[in-house]
RNA sequence: GCCUGGAUGGUGGAAUGGUAGACACGCUAGCCUUAGGAGCUAGUACUUGAAAAAGUGUGAAGGUUCGAGUCCUUUUCCAGGCACCA
């Protein structure tokens, strides 16, 4: 037979990944009556960087994972799209001095080939851009259902202004203190802007996350971000006036311990304040702090100013002085704090330097109150005494750390917000029938300037009030990118319909995604905005469903060959094309599981992938072995049953990298073999099928089956007749819980019989001496330990 | 500080409470070859031993159990996330 075969991978893949693209092999059928399964990765920014290894590693796994469950008879629907609006698509454009709609079309052109060179199956017709007119047409509807129901609003107030960036960022693309896409320190500006309020579903945001198949990690990310937390709003009197400083607690047994007050420096409290020179010295720290913004001040010096003001403690009317300080966030609670040295370690750093007294209330190793009229009195029951005695000054209060979604940006490349100033109207809606809003194409320079470049398009703002029809002018801002990608799921459903955002029935039928992959950095910013989205559509009946990923998965990273993170900076990238180039998309595919859990991460190392591309090797050289004419030896079909019960087992189970091994496994015991029946190498091939497409097609055409082994179902497992070998086992055997080798015994022999074999066995006789025998622990077909007196 | 993961050979990693180190990479030796960064065969946790074999061994210390990498308690270290959130 063919001896020196050499598996060409560049040639058998350029000839399979064009015949199933031109045959969009893996369209989905909306209207199958098969059970769905709605799979999806994450969605990327077509950036010009390209494709990395990096990136294939989720695509690679809900490939497998799609594929398998296609050939287990699911209708499924694994698509693909570009979230190329935003920033990073907008700032790759200005770097290389393109314009957006150039930069998209080329990045995403890039991205589908290098997906497809990869052989990860989608269904192409299914493809879009958020930057589509067709696609950000429903963007706007969205806005404008929020708008309606009351949920997007415009507001004037503190907001993150990147100095880079030259726009606003919400506070989910804040990463301690600096703008996550360029890395600047972010500044706080007092600008109107537009917002969602997705606080307002902060319950069931709460509430729904725990039934979700989410990784815990996430899940608590999650609920630290919203950072319900809950207290008390204790109004403490300023001495000398009817006014009040509101306060709030989550421990307001320590009450009788406050020495002092704090607000924020932005506090409304400051109006208080009548004494003239304490005023000036105030405004001048005021003017100190304030341009920084509360992320970014100093936290190891908390500085202040006495502002003269006293307050009088509602508990016992204790007279206590009021400091404006920088370390009090205007954002969070009242903005107004009751400072307790002995039991709050900030407000022990600030009393320090201010030199405040401290007085100990609490026990909290006992759980006691130690002071004044609860003394002895627990925690739990001094709280509520404390708040009843407080009556009217006090009110229990639950706080939250979610602010609401900011959404509009200064920015060129994203979805005009579809709203128009009229003189006489006032904010107007678009019509939904005037959508969607296109970006004005007549802006020779869309860069970033501070103010929305929209805005010197006079084609795009001038305008006639659709009330009133009066000139009017329209909303420069756009939408932020997250915007576009918190709903984009369900425009995979119904991609081209014109008409509506998807056909209900198609919706209600696709919707939830039983699978969604990506990485863990989108735990509080995408994720939380699709499932506020989702709600809101819920609410509209929309959609039928109240959260869109009902399993969530996180592949983990993959790091350059130094373990550094992949990046230009450092030339550590390592791009799908080389990995692709040298061993061939089936090995870099199944590399690429193997290399561990998928949820973990790895450094990427290019001398290891050789295991895979030798595997990849030996697979193809099985054509030498093939058996054409003998029937299925009893050994060869125990094989394939075993092999086709863990990859099913291993695919359900996420354990991508124990299939390789099982793979391999499998491979070493068929060569042993010297020979391989055609019904198991067919099946062998269909199991492989997922992880090494090219291999797998091209094997199966080989063996003169039909186009395609990816339309096949998954290979069923035929019963042998037991022979032999399967009336055996090895049975483990322990001697006082230690191991001391296996002896074979028939299966499912019985323990008196088993401790016969043992005594005359040459290896335990000398050590089993049946009277001695204490105790003896027998687990059928499994182990058996035998226990003596002497230990 | 808080939260979430981890810790198993030289390396990546396997292991429903039941033979730890599967499967690979690397390494060592041999075969084949003009050559090998190709292929094949054998070996490869550590200690002792020529070998047979014995002992030790899953970050550390305890505990539960006939039996623990796996369960419980304490602890150290590493990675990641959040953080003047009152």
């Amino acid at each position: 037979m063919k001896d020196n075969l050499e598996y060409n991978h560049k040639k058998i893949e350029n000839k399979w990944k064009e015949i199933w693209y031109k045959d969009n092999l893996y369209s989905t059928d909306s209207n199958s009556l098969k059970p769905k399964f709605y799979i999806l990765d994450m969605f990327p920014y077509p950036s010009g960087v390209g494709l990395h290894v990096g990136h294939l590693k989720g695509y690679t796994a809900t490939d497998i994972v799609a594929r398998y469950m296609r050939m287990k008879d699911f209708e499924v629907l694994h698509p693909m799209g570009w979230d190329s609006f935003g920033l990073p698509t907008e700032n790759f454009a200005i770097k290389t001095n393109k314009n957006p709609f150039d930069v998209t079309k080329e990045n995403t052109r890039a991205f589908k080939q290098e997906l497809i060179n990869a052989g990860i199956g989608i269904d192409w017709n299914r493809e879009f851009d958020t930057s589509d007119e067709s696609y950000y047409k429903w963007t706007q509807w969205i806005f404008l259902k929020l708008y309606n129901k009351g949920l997007a609003y415009k507001k004037k107030s503190p907001v993150n202004w990147c100095p880079s960036c030259l726009t606003v960022i919400s506070n989910e693309q804040v990463i301690q203190g600096l703008c996550e896409r360029c890395g600047s320190k972010v500044e706080l500006k007092n600008i109107e802007q537009w917002f969602f309020k997705i606080t307002k579903y902060i319950d069931n945001l709460m509430n729904d996350i725990k039934s979700l198949d989410w990784p815990k990690s996430t899940k608590v990310s999650q609920d630290n971000w919203i950072g319900k937390s809950e207290g008390v709003r204790v109004k403490f009197r300023i001495k000398d006036s009817k006014e009040y400083i509101d306060i709030f607690t989550t421990k307001i047994e320590t009450i009788y311990g406050t020495t002092f007050i704090a607000i924020a420096p932005e506090s409304k409290y400051i109006e208080l304040i009548k004494d003239k020179e304490k005023i000036k010295e105030i405004e001048e720290y005021i003017k100190n702090v304030s341009p920084q913004s509360e992320i970014t001040r100093k936290k190891d010096v908390k500085t202040g100013l006495k502002t003269g003001l006293i307050a009088i403690n509602p508990i016992n009317g204790q007279e206590i002085p009021v400091y404006i300080s920088d370390y009090i966030l205007m954002e969070y609670g009242t903005g107004a704090v009751m400072g307790v040295p002995a039991h709050d370690n900030r407000d022990k750093a600030f009393a320090k330097l201010h030199g405040i007294k401290s007085i100990e209330v609490v026990n909290y190793k006992k759980g006691i109150i130690n002071h004044g009229k609860y003394n002895g009195i627990s925690i739990d029951i001094a709280k509520n005494k404390i708040i009843s005695d407080l009556s009217s000054m006090a009110e229990k209060t639950i706080e939250y750390k979610l602010r609401d979604w900011l959404v509009s940006r200064e920015r060129y490349w994203g979805a005009p917000i579809p709203i128009i100033y009229c003189k006489e109207c006032g904010e107007v809606p678009v019509p939904e029938t005037d959508l969607p809003i296109l970006i004005p194409r007549d802006i020779k320079d869309y860069r970033p300037k501070g103010t929305p470049p929209l805005a010197s398009s006079k084609s795009f703002m001038e305008v006639e009030c659709p009330i009133c029809h009066e000139p009017a002018t329209r909303e420069p801002k756009t939408l932020d990118t997250f915007v576009d990608s918190s709903w984009y799921y369900l425009r995979f459903i119904d991609p081209k319909n014109n008409r509506s955002i998807g056909n209900n029935t198609l919706l209600r039928k696709w919707l939830p995604i039983d699978f969604y992959m990506g990485g863990d950095e989108h735990a509080t910013g995408h994720l939380l905005y699709s499932r506020f989205i989702t709600k809101v559509l819920n609410e509209e009946g929309i959609v039928s469903i109240n959260e869109p990923f009902l399993k969530l998965r996180h592949q983990g990273k993959l790091f350059g060959p130094d373990g550094r993170k992949m990046s230009k900076r450092w030339g550590n990238v390592v791009s799908a094309e080389f990995a692709e180039k040298t061993y061939g998309a089936d090995s870099l595919r199944m590399y690429e599981m193997f290399m561990g859990p998928l949820s973990q991460s790895n450094s990427w190392d290019t001398r290891s992938m050789i295991g895979v591309r030798r595997f990849i090797d030996r697979v193809w050289k099985l054509q030498n072995i093939l058996d054409k004419n003998t029937l299925n030896k009893n050994i060869d079909t125990k094989n394939i049953n075993n092999l086709i019960k863990s990859i099913s087992l291993n695919i359900e189970s996420e354990k991508y990298n124990v299939c390789v091994s099982e793979f391999m496994k499998y491979l070493n015991e068929v060569e042993k073999l010297d020979t391989i029946s055609k019904d198991s190498f067919r099946k062998f091939i269909l199991v492989l099928a997922p992880f090494a497409p090219f291999i797998a097609e091209e094997l199966w055409n080989i063996i003169g089956e039909k186009y395609s082994v990816h339309k096949q179902s998954w290979p069923t497992i035929i019963k042998v007749k037991e022979d032999k070998n399967d009336m055996y086992i090895n049975l483990p055997i322990q001697i006082n819980g230690k191991y001391r080798g296996n002896i074979k015994v028939l299966k499912d022999q019985e323990e008196n019989e088993i401790i016969k074999i043992l005594l005359k066995d040459t290896r335990f006789q000398d050590k089993i001496k049946e009277k001695d025998i204490r105790k003896v622990i027998f687990k059928k077909n499994i182990i058996i330990n035998i226990i003596f007196d002497d230990i």
